[in-house]
DNA sequence: CGTTTTTGACCGGCGC
DNA sequence: GCGCCGGTCAAAAACG
């Protein structure tokens, strides 16, 4: 589909476009974002991607500091043949279905696109050099760019949205408060404001192998799923989870597939934790269930090839291996906060990961993350409440 | 036994 | 006001 480049959010907060059935369609065209960073669109996975172009750019005083000044070196270090990527975008994104129900065709019609951008230059006050901002200086005229197969990448970007229904186009920043009202989407009040990530990565299992849930990449927070529910127009269930590390922990997310492309999972994280990420996986006796094949299915099996992937408390993944991770926060606009224990990404314990490798199997051997621990506080940064809380509650801290 | 998963019911927001 | 839909609750079953 055609993608008119003015620096189009669209393209920001979710790379490529939103069909009519609420999937992301590759933007089909690709832009250079800076020097440093370029956006294209991955044709294996179909989604588009940003890649860094040069390896330590980012000094992102928004929501994504901690990806960008803490995460990219040891990705970088890790001897990938490919750069990786920690951008972030703030945005006031939604839910899939956010996109789904505010912009049907996203793609975003160039009267959003103006009004988008429009405010977006208005409200940016600071100056941020993430890739929101970055993002902004989007070429039309770039070169189309391929990825490599073994690409590592993440975006990551930070919103809060302040109802479910809100507008993609009713976009913030955490560093700026950027907002991008939709003129199509009045109401944007229908839940509470929340954070809010929508985070794409390939899904472990082929989409047909497990018809009553997805195989859920795992991650160093211990989740419990409390429902499901099928979703209009998609042939694939979203499952609803919750974490279950702490009590009163009001993070959540949702894990559904997407409808074009069956093979990667739309992951949308909700609130924050309200704890340190845990130590060891499962943090609670017995909370965390191995990987069990519900009866049709064989998980454990599926579940291998998946890329090495963590994510953060707010659910900015990192993928490494073939395939693309995106990441959407979404900003609070009204409470901005920033994700606490932050845990995107670990050293290897050695070199060379084996693909097949269960890269969390051996997490829970790790009691104390170094990076972690540093992005536990780089994250905070500048948030004095935060700091202290999190220096209550980390207990690495 | 403690925890998670499953799944139908319930609730509230939104559009008509 | 009604129905649709998404999100959550909660009881039962399953798991380790």
């Amino acid at each position: 589909m055609e993608n008119n480049f003015h620096g189009d959010l669209g393209d920001i907060f979710r790379p490529g476009s939103v069909n009519n059935s609420g999937d992301i369609d590759p933007p089909g065209v690709s832009v250079s974002v800076s020097d440093h960073w370029q956006y294209f669109d991955h044709q294996d996975n179909q989604e588009p991607q940003m890649i860094q172009k040069s390896t330590r750019l980012i000094h992102d005083e928004g929501f994504g500091q901690p990806f960008t000044s803490l995460l990219v070196d040891p990705f970088v270090h890790e001897g990938t043949s490919t750069p990786c990527f920690f951008g972030t975008t703030t945005t006031t994104t939604t839910s899939l279905d956010d996109f789904e129900q505010s912009t049907p065709s996203l793609g975003f019609d160039h009267h959003h696109q103006h009004h988008h951008d429009h405010k977006i230059m208005n409200n940016n006050n600071h100056t941020h050099n993430n890739i929101f901002s970055k993002m902004l200086q989007i070429s039309p005229n770039a070169a189309k760019s391929t990825l490599s197969s073994n690409n590592e990448m993440i975006t990551s970007s930070s919103s809060n949205s302040s109802a479910p229904k809100r507008s993609l186009l009713e976009a913030s920043t955490t560093s700026s408060t950027l907002q991008i009202s939709s003129p199509r989407n009045p109401a944007i009040k229908r839940r509470k404001s929340q954070a809010k990530k929508v985070v794409c990565i390939p899904a472990p299992a082929p989409a047909n192998s497990r018809p009553t849930g997805e195989v859920v990449p795992s991650d160093l927070w211990a989740w419990r799923k409390y429902g499901q529910k099928p979703i209009k127009g998609s042939p694939y269930p979203r499952g609803y989870y919750r974490c279950s590390s702490s009590k009163g922990c009001s993070a959540r997310k949702q894990v559904e597939r997407s409808r074009t492309d069956p093979n990667m999972l739309v992951i949308t994280y909700t609130s924050e934790h309200n704890h340190p990420w845990p130590t060891q996986r499962n943090a609670l006796a017995g909370s965390t269930r191995t990987p069990q094949p519900p009866k049709t299915t064989t998980i454990a099996n599926e579940q291998t090839p998946q890329k090495e992937t963590t994510e953060d408390d707010q659910g900015s993944t990192i993928m490494r291996g073939t395939n693309c991770v995106q990441v959407k926060d979404e900003l609070q606009t009204l409470e901005p906060s920033f994700p606490q224990g932050y845990r995107p990404e670990l050293p290897e314990h050695g070199s060379g990961m084996q693909p097949d490798h269960d890269f969390f199997s051996s997490l829970g051997e790790i009691e104390v993350d170094p990076i972690s621990m540093l992005l536990n506080q780089g994250f905070l940064g500048g948030d004095e409440e935060e700091d202290n809380y999190n220096k209550d509650l980390d207990p690495f801290g």
